[in-house]
RNA sequence: GGCGGCAUAGCCAAGUGGUUAAGGCAGCGGUCUGCAAAACCGUUAUUCAUCGGUUCGAAUCCGAUUGCCGCCUCCA
């Protein structure tokens, strides 16, 4: 048979047989991944098993990089921890344009010279998405190192009949493409000329086609900002530049491109656009956009001047995780709400991992659980199905309190062994390599607080309990909160 | 105006044709405790924006209505 489906009916509804060889099909994965370009979910088929290759819009570095901004390199983290998850090795590259309108204008009201002005919010850049816990990657090629590939890029297709030169400024010519618009559905006679156009573009063949090449205005000119072509001096724009890198470092027909939600049109549709000019090949097969942050029913963007950023909030005491955290819990093809509660919320609900994970790190073994080996094998089944559903967080994460709920039990009781403790604390850790919100470092207390709990004891046994509430609020003060049990004395960092 | 999306508890949010509508946060009650805190147990939507239709059966499919959002321009 070549193609069609086998039913097998097990009388115990089969579910230890699912992950076996058995039912391990080798060439088509069960992740399922939603295409913007077809907007349908499809199962994730990649070009070569052996290496996968990703592409995402990186930041524009003429400003630091809000929330909005970063929750679609949290999801791009997440995809490529979740395939990485799934067996598959990953090459992933994240460009940062640092040479675009913005900064040449950002930079000149600074009066700085634009690499250093770039450099900048680079390193800020580079310093958020660490607090993110955001893989990092070896290179994040920046626009201005590549031009040279850009203006290669731009012989090309100006040799193969898709790009014209006007007035020492270069354009791609989209009459040539001849499915454009399929990526972002958008019927290119039903838009409204004069909308589209760029006042200062009017030298266009047409008012749709968009710039590759602009030429240096004087200013540019004189400030350096400008590179030596055949057509003159120019400048690359956003979408050459992003096109150009994704080819030069990847390949001319890459699995996965993830961007924002907002960008799809214009930027996204130019980007496929030139890789299919210039190499004949879908430059993507899978487009995966992020939706948006809001704030107060609107887009969180400079020009709403709503923005916050990473600095923002760790000002205002919100963590790295939490964050993280806030990003990644609502599914990512649904727009993301931005508020204090919301960020409360985040945090305490990391909070509670955290004293979870510190209750099975500190815990001492106990006789054994019958159910412990199903709850461990439950979960890292539901996990993987929920993730492979298009990554549905939600799922994803009720599947791990379920998890932790059902844990508690024995945790409580005391019932656990220590291999099963092992067990659990080794599943979180697999589950917390694609979530990256979880802490496996055991707390510590200082020796001043290890002598402040002895003496609150001794307190505590003489029945003093105006000293012993007192070491209580010290300590509480310390960031340490203390809990008399049954069991004798616990304490956790606050 | 064109294209697309969303509406589920106090808040956030799964579920997209069929047994009791996941999970998180917040709240409330209980166990424990000298009092707390934590932990554990229990609890919080007869109902899924509204109206109509299809169906034995609808949060889920279809139509209409209302409200909100995104892109088509800056921002990215």
């Amino acid at each position: 048979m070549e193609d069609g489906l086998i039913v097998v009916i097990f009388p115990d509804g089969g579910e230890r047989y699912l992950s076996t060889e058995l039912f391990a099909d080798k060439k088509q994965s069960t992740l399922r991944l939603y295409n913007t370009s077809t907007r349908e979910k499809e199962f994730f088929k990649p070009i070569n098993p052996e290496e996968v290759l990703m592409h995402s819009c990186g930041p524009t570095v003429h400003e630091v990089p809000h929330v909005g901004n970063y929750r679609r390199f949290v999801v791009s983290d997440l995809i490529l921890r979740y395939l990485e998850f799934k067996g598959f090795k990953v090459r992933h590259i994240m460009n940062i344009i640092d040479l675009n309108d913005r900064s040449i204008k950002e930079a000149e009201h600074a009066s700085m010279d634009l690499a250093t002005y770039t450099e900048r919010c680079t390193s800020r850049f580079l310093g958020d998405i660490k607090n993110l816990n955001i893989k990092q990657e070896k290179v994040y090629p920046r626009a201005s190192e590549n031009v040279e590939a850009m203006v290669t890029l731009v012989e090309k297709l100006v040799a193969r009949g898709h790009a014209y030169e006007k007035l020492r400024s270069v354009y791609f010519d989209i009459s040539k493409i001849d499915d454009y618009g399929r990526l972002s559905n958008i019927d290119l006679k039903k838009v409204k000329p004069g909308k589209t156009i760029e006042s200062d573009d009017y030298e266009k063949d047409s008012p749709v086609d968009f710039t590759l090449l602009k030429r240096s205005s004087l200013n540019e000119l004189k400030r350096g900002i400008y590179f030596k072509t055949r057509w003159g001096n120019v400048r690359p724009s956003w979408h050459l530049e992003c096109a150009a890198i994704s080819l030069k470092y990847l390949a001319d027909n890459i699995d996965i491109h993830a961007s924002g939600a907002d960008v799809i049109f214009p930027h996204c549709e130019n980007v496929m656009a030139i890789g299919r000019a210039a190499t004949g090949k879908r430059m993507a097969n899978y487009w995966i956009n992020t939706e948006l942050v809001m704030v107060d029913g609107k887009k969180m963007s400079r020009s709403l001047n709503n923005v916050k950023t990473i600095e923002d909030l760790e000002t205002m005491g919100y963590g790295g995780r939490q964050i993280r955290f806030f990003l990644l819990g609502t599914h990512y093809r649904k727009p993301l709400n931005f508020s204090l509660g919301a960020l409360e919320t985040a945090r305490n609900t990391v909070k509670k991992l955290d004293r979870f994970i510190q209750r099975l790190i500190r815990y001492t073994s106990g006789e054994g659980y019958p159910d412990a080996d199903q709850l461990v094998y439950d979960i890292k089944q539901r996990f993987s199905d929920a993730m492979d559903d298009d990554f549905n967080i939600s799922d994803t994460m009720a599947s791990l309190f379920e998890f932790i709920g059902k844990v508690s039990i024995p945790l409580s009781s005391g019932q656990l062994s220590s291999r099963e403790r092992d067990n659990v604390l080794d599943v979180l850790k697999r589950i917390d390599a694609v979530l990256g919100v979880m802490n496996f470092e055991e707390e510590t207390l200082t020796d001043d607080a290890r002598r402040l709990l002895e003496e609150r004891a001794r307190a505590r046994k003489s029945g003093d309990w105006k000293a012993s509430d007192e070491i209580r609020k010290k300590l509480l003060g310390m960031g340490i909160e203390t809990s008399d049990t049954a069991h004798g004395v616990t304490w956790r960092l606050k």
